[in-house]
DNA sequence: GTGGTCTAGACCACA
DNA sequence: GTGGTCTAGACCACA
């Protein structure tokens, strides 16, 4: 897995993180169960602070993402949805929200945002029926 | 013009300031050369803080929606595209690919996403013309 | 609210935090919607680093007992059950197993542990309906 | 004694060794004096570190369930309570206090909380005698 | 003023 | 070796 940190970015360094480790188990290029680097060999690849990357992993085992094990390091988990309907629409709405209104900044028209949608869709979930 | 502050939104309040101007003069209700109520007049409308009113307009500014003239006030600016379209298209994704990783987290599928995505357009860009 | 950590205790100083702030919202004796002292203010009370105070906070937002507005504070969230059935029967076993090996270790009976259960929740929910 | 180790349990690795032996003892499965096995030969047994067993073995050594000879190896103690009636009820009091905290958090009523200990009394402690 | 992020670094708990 | 907690302190974002 390559996680890439953008200094300019509207994310901050532990969010950049922790949305690209989501991606990559959402894209299923991390298996079920399979270990993560550990917070320092991570924070020495990417060159910030391992409070940092503590930060992101915390995030992902509060989000049911990833489970720790103390004394062993993190690992990707089974479990999943362990938020309410209500709650999870919440949370998606807030990506949405981001991701429209970043469109509205950058000008793009609403079919515009709906077609790349689809086209990231694409790239990035080939495996899974539409 | 109407400008509705939410307090508990995903956006913050300048941020909510700044997407209902830009939505506004996308939609044509306010003509190109208008001028904005000013900063002070704004505040006490919204109950804000003028620092809040002033990050917004000065967001507008820097994106090229608005024009400020010194003594005078701001005035909405003849648009300008300011990044390039590779460089509009990565932040778009970037926002995109954020919303995808938090959907398969969340047990979303595809479909779910593309057609929450259309349901958030219609609550959050309703009057606007395509 | 009094606020009072214990060094000693098997629980650290952020997670004694939480545990009291949720015990005083669960007694009701903070209203919903009530701000919370700051940040820097309970920590300077606490003599604990602003830090420490910021993570008992962030896991309260986290499991939606507070709510932040940047810039203006956190206060005591109206939300509730943000989680699914069995979400809240994992987390309610984790605590009720911490309290069983803690008698276990201090050698109560399984009798002794129950009844003192339902001593604390006479003082504790004195207003609620058993 | 069949001690087994759960790896994603809410306990770490040595407080399962630890309160299974203490059950074990408690339910008069081991007799008072007998002798446990060595450390060695237990984490071998457990596939799990030595320290992991030696760490264990600690804590119920200053707990006052087990007793170390020099050279010889860890036995069952006669049994001898250490902290005053007070001081127990005080730390159980703190653990009870928090699974009530979480509980309410939960939006778990008193009842429903009263029925889970029970039914975790019951998975936890099938064996023991009152 | 408020919260949010990040670094540097120490020290402990656990395997 | 691994993760978990805490401090001290800087700097930024927001109201």
């Amino acid at each position: 897995m390559q996680i890439k940190i953008t200094p300019g970015s509207t994310l901050s360094i532990y969010q950049q993180i922790a949305a690209q480790i989501r991606q990559a188990v959402a894209a299923e290029q991390i298996e079920l169960g399979a270990a993560m680097p550990s917070v320092r060999q991570l924070a020495k690849d990417l060159v910030v602070n391992p409070n940092t990357v503590a930060k992101a992993y915390g995030e992902l085992v509060r989000d049911g993402v990833l489970q720790s094990q103390q004394g062993r390091g993190y690992f990707v988990a089974r479990r999943k949805s362990i938020f309410t309907r209500r709650e999870r629409l919440r949370r998606l709405d807030a990506a949405l929200d981001t991701a429209i209104g970043e469109a509205v900044t950058l000008d793009f028209s609403a079919d515009e945002l709906s077609e790349r949608l689809q086209y990231r869709l694409g790239q990035l979930l080939p495996k899974q029926a539409k």
